[in-house]
DNA sequence: GCTCGCACTTGGATCGATCAAGGGGGCACG
DNA sequence: CGTGCCCCCTTGATCGATCCAAGTGCGAGC
């Protein structure tokens, strides 16, 4: 049997047998052939069986190169890979790719990653659109002023978006989100449900739509049951030792006995305060953090955490592109998915 | 109904230009055209900027499907996107894949993402493999007993791997990997620069070679130095707990004043071990963790990691995955690069 | 006997780029 | 003035699957 050599890298690849290959050995044309892999019920039920037997022995699997070219396909979804934060406890683009690799596995497609590049965002996107490499995108960075989304519907490509377009009155692309009140709601309740009623809010700074749409969750649990909010929210920059300050300042200033968190980073920012003080998460203070990211996980002190939907969300994606590429009507312009909450010893 | 602004200059055309609208509106030959987008030099300095001109017009971009039919490449290099593992702090894979789209970009490669099966761990690369829709793979679980490697080696298809054969037995493939003992020596020599003689290891399970590996790393820069390591030395599984538990019974029974881990994880479980027993990280006792990892990198006492050098990695994939694909010579079956030390303050 | 429809076959064209030959014009050289 | 040659460009074939239109054999139904 094959030996390998000495010297790597001397092997070469055996060109795959082909459609005329199996119908010449399963004894009928080529379009039966093709025929028993796109319209199996043309087929009287022997001859499927035995063209199917053919295609088993032969290890035939149709060129995806020849197929995309006929059908104008590709069967390829294209998501831009941006650069991860470093410093922040983001880790939530590593599930959703994940799920949205394994729901594009079911709905026969894959998914290619480029890079993202600041300078020129729509530049991967144009590339990828012109040479027909892809049959359509996933945006993941629908922020405010973000370019990607405009021009997309622009071009008529088919794409759908993770996350609202926020800048807009009438809603321009397809989308499915995460209801980021919702899961604040959820956070905030749950303290509350513990017998905490002056809880603080630490969240991003007022220019992020999503950040104050989580805010708005905290903010409305609060009011719905009567509690006072007043001095107890605070907008900081997405980073550990903001969080530690602002949660200095509200516990000097306004003695909560809680905190939610726009971000796990700022949550850790809280619960380094909490160490310097002395004071134990979960039972002098409690704290509650969003996104359920690793460092929520792994974390001595388990930090409660809104976990985003991921898996349904990407499922819900490609359900919607589905339908977009077989030119079926999308019922809704967006989805807005639940969230749920990672409960640990922090609260 | 949608109603979407379009500006009828700059939108996509309903199908693309191809090499034939451009050859006959520059008034040459496709295969002009062709030569002017593959090998510019075969044609006159007049002629080309001629044809140059005439693709930027159209917006012409060569349609991928027919150029991979006809080349029998696909520039696409297939990455199984294996599922996250909660609860560890391992975020090691989102760093890689991201360095990996962009080196792959560069070479004009693009990186496609398919889902892993573990009761049928090859059948993913053989569909792509069959189907000519890869041109080569990129392998990151090569552990012991994964057959992954040696089937792609079997079938001739082109791939490196993130990690070295450690059965060391043939066939033997090309890989690529991050000497880990190099990594702990790190760790261990800027321990015992620091003062520390007693430093202690917990590491991972003996069946896990890359876990010795990295316990060799720490245990010959302790005899290196002349330090004992009798009773010091600790392996359990990579969970945050285990690693607690490890480091109350190593601090009992022999009193260490510093740990290196196998990994973020297990530093975590020591970092609450020392909160528990109100000792300070870096100023009690010096923890030194494994992976930079996000947890590492936002945990309120930074902690101290052993950084690979991941872009690194990627860079060196690719450009061996390139030698491969053009039939160039490779010249080592491995290459092993040297991780850093990124260090904070918990050490 | 005739029609109808099913289950194929047949031959060709097609997708768009590249490969492998095949010109043709200009220039140098005899 | 003819020949050879190189440079630059053109032409037809090709990659492998799918689309398309027309045709064949056969059994059932009227």
């Amino acid at each position: 049997m094959a030996r390998i050599e000495s010297r790597p890298g001397s092997q070469l690849p055996v060109t795959p047998p082909t459609l005329a290959d199996v119908a010449e050995r399963a004894g009928v044309s080529r379009q039966t052939v093709s025929n028993a892999v796109n319209n199996p019920d043309l087929l009287r039920p022997d001859t499927l069986e035995r063209v199917r037997q053919t295609i088993a022995e032969l290890g035939y699997s149709p060129n995806r190169a020849a197929r995309n070219l006929r059908t104008r396909t590709s069967q390829l979804i294209g998501l831009r890979f941006a650069p991860v934060q470093e410093g922040t406890a983001n880790a939530a683009m590593d599930r959703f790719v994940h799920s949205l690799v394994e729901a594009s596995e079911e709905a026969g497609y894959h998914v290619l990653l480029f890079p993202g590049d600041d300078e020129d965002p729509v530049g991967g996107y144009d590339n990828l659109l012109r040479s027909t490499a892809v049959d359509a995108f996933v945006v993941t960075d629908t922020y405010l002023g973000n370019p990607q989304a405009a021009w997309l519907s622009q071009q008529r490509a088919p794409f759908v978006a993770f996350g609202r377009p926020w800048d807009d009155e009438e809603p321009r692309h397809i989308w499915v989100d995460v209801d980021g009140a919702a899961g604040t709601r959820l956070a905030t309740q749950h303290l509350i449900d513990r017998g905490h009623t002056r809880i603080a809010w630490i969240g991003w700074r007022k220019d992020s739509p999503i950040g104050e749409d989580r805010r708005a969750g905290w903010l409305r649990t609060m009011h719905d049951n009567g509690l006072s909010t007043t001095g107890l929210a605070s907008r900081v920059e997405d980073v550990v030792h903001s969080g530690a300050e602002a949660a200095a300042v509200l516990l000097d200033e306004s003695r909560p006995t809680a905190f939610v968190c726009a971000s796990d980073t700022l949550a850790m920012g809280v619960m380094h305060t909490l160490w310097i003080r002395q004071l134990a998460p979960g039972r002098d203070i409690a704290v509650v953090g969003f996104d359920d990211s690793q460092v929520a996980q792994v974390y001595p002190v388990g930090l409660t955490s809104v976990r985003q939907p991921l898996e349904d969300v990407a499922v819900e994606i490609v359900r919607t592109l589905r339908l977009l590429l077989t030119h079926q009507p999308v019922e809704t312009w967006g989805v807005l998915l639940e969230p749920t909450l990672a409960i640990r010893e922090s609260s």
